[in-house]
DNA sequence: TTTTACATACGAAAATATTCGTAACAAATC
DNA sequence: GATTTGTTACGAATATTTTCGTATGTAAAA
């Protein structure tokens, strides 16, 4: 059995973006957020997140009538582990490439840019 | 009808990272890189290039008995608008925020974050 | 020309992901 | 306790992606 590491969908993946940014939520608050039944039905959400209680991406805790959820991996592990996936499927396994790529084409503020350029000298010190 | 520009699946972005790499490829040579029968029939991606040709995501040209195909979209367009869903998705919406996390938690060498630097600071040097 | 080898075309099955109608439940209000 | 309101559960329909069996075409070899 291949388990792997929690895979979500694409649809999964807006949910738990909301997840994330609220901590503990309802349905009805993921719903919303999506921008309610002009993008999604009510139902379809909630089955969503019910497949996603499922398959172990979030817990689930009652509340009064309803079900409070809160997701499992964290944001972090979720960007680093899509990070892997993109950067051997469209960056030839370079991360550098990847950063550059970001970096072309994009307007960064000029504290954006100083903001990474401090990381990278952060890095560089704490080489061996 | 809503077009868009023309979005590849998962599998055809395997395959269209082969024919980036090599220019005009046959079929054979795509399922041969992608691992041959152990890991796809030999018709299934035949069928996916196909597909991929009728969306117009590859072109081709009769040579000899077979098909040589060549990519539509760009590497460098797929990959921008690739970064751009996932920042939009995971990273809310800061091209910085998947920067930093693209060179934490990952081994990048010396020489490269000397390039990226370099590259900052071009992108500084140019700014209005 | 017949056979063989290599390719493509087609259609459908299988696997996955998404959507939603309807029923059932539960708590608050009447 | 009946009705209303908000919520979850369930099952099925739909859509999309992936896989592959089988038929067909085509050129070279026998």
């Amino acid at each position: 059995m291949k388990t792997g590491p929690l895979k979500a969908t694409e649809k999964e993946l807006e949910i738990l973006q909301i997840v994330w940014k609220k901590g503990a939520t309802s349905v009805k608050d993921v719903h919303e957020a999506l921008g309610g039944d002009e993008v999604n039905g009510y139902t379809t959400i909630l089955k969503l997140m019910q497949i996603m209680h499922e398959k172990g991406i979030l817990t689930r805790q009652k509340s009064g009538k309803l079900h409070l959820y809160k997701a499992v991996p964290t944001l972090e592990k979720t960007r680093q582990q899509i990070l892997d996936k993109m950067i051997q499927t469209v960056f030839q396994g370079s991360a550098t490439q990847l950063v550059l790529s970001a970096l072309g084409n994009r307007k960064s503020t000029k504290e954006d840019l100083q903001e990474i350029k401090a990381y990278l000298e952060k890095l560089e010190g704490g080489e061996k």
